[in-house]
DNA sequence: GAGTTACGCTACGACGCGTAGCGAAAGCTC
DNA sequence: GAGCTTTCGCTACGCGTCGTAGCGTAACTC
């Protein structure tokens, strides 16, 4: 979300210039979605951005870590509905993340910082607190939501239930991006039915 | 698994060295694994193949193949091992396959020449038969083996049964893929273990 | 005003890409 | 063997991108 960059408190001087912030972030979008990751430049994204390359390298040091905060936002639109039950608002926020998967920008940039991130601790970190942990987030207000609505078990061992928490976590994430970019078949109603059974019946097992 | 460029039938003239491509393929995984994806160039892996980089461009119009290529081979490896009960044998391939993804080789070049993919048709088309149909198939034997000892409900209609078999590829494949390169976490047995009982948890109730 | 920082611009060396052209080597057919 | 065909190693090249340096100017604080 921010600029890797030290933009620590310099409060003396010419303040960088948030819109330049915006038409750079926005320019990545674009460039992702007509050149897809790997054709993209730094270069190409400053021209787009109206700014000169150079003020690009002053606030990332890498197209790595510019993608990652041009993609963060999207994410930002992942809400948890509330469609009454369990089942429902798990097939929201999986059709919710698949519509999310199939824009372009998102298509490309994802995977590629992710396969970066094996490589690159800083980055790896970068993409968990500006993505991933927004994704986590949703998992345990679904599963707040419902404990109060009495559809699972409260918790017994703190400790389990955060275990299981990342189980599911990376049951749904994963299943979703891997129908999505790895088969290339689209998440469509049938198929969250199918997987919204999946997982509700695999939940009353493991809870217990 | 072959050579992108027409190896179509030159029945005359001066065959193309076997021991080339093997050992341009060796040099690519040990390129992986020094450099990374990103940092892997033509040019070093012709240098460590002992070959000329014309030579290399004769077989591999591009990194991508050439990476996919030298890559597949080591799913060749995972197989499913007859563990006396599906939970076993799920346990048993889903470790299997974690191992593959902790191999620095794999881990650095599977995301990214999937993120390349979603741009590159034929790409897609590559990866689908080298690798995932590979993968695909373990879950269709497991599903036979755990009917024929009557752990799981013949398939009424064969439709609905390809549908289900698609799905847990997906969740299967997907959660382990999660877990180890997104969430950075180990799969360990107790992962495994608590996988293991969503699963079939999960799997009772969307085949009935 | 003086000091400080950001910005646009230009230019630069370094590097990887992908190709062309050459002579030599290795196979096949007759 | 002779002759043909294809591959191979090598060198060299133009092209594009990278990431940085240097400069003059703009914007903001005290």
């Amino acid at each position: 979300m921010q600029s890797r960059i030290p933009s620590s408190l310099p409060r003396t001087g010419r303040p960088r210039s948030a819109a330049a912030d915006a038409a750079i972030l926005e320019a990545t979008r674009a460039a992702l979605v007509d050149l897809g990751w790997s054709k993209l430049t730094m270069g190409d994204v400053a021209a787009r951005a109206g700014v000169a390359k150079t003020t690009l390298y002053r606030r990332w040091a890498s197209k790595n870590e510019l993608v990652v905060d041009a993609v963060a936002v999207l994410f930002d639109e992942l809400e948890l509905p509330d469609n009454g039950s369990l089942a429902a608002d798990i097939g929201g926020v999986v059709l919710q993340f698949a519509a999310l998967l199939n824009r372009p920008e998102t298509k490309t940039a994802l995977m590629a910082v992710v396969a970066e991130s094996t490589r690159d601790a800083p980055l790896r970190e970068r993409i968990r607190t500006s993505i991933v942990d927004r994704q986590k987030r949703l998992v345990l207000e679904g599963r707040a939501r419902a404990h109060a609505r009495g559809e699972l078990p409260l918790d017994a061992d703190p400790a389990a239930a955060a275990c299981v928490a990342d189980l599911i976590f990376d049951v749904v994430a994963g299943a979703v991006v891997h129908r999505t970019l790895v088969s290339a078949e689209e998440v469509d109603e049938a198929w969250v039915d199918r997987f919204t059974t999946l997982l509700l019946g695999g939940l009353a097992s493991v809870e217990a």
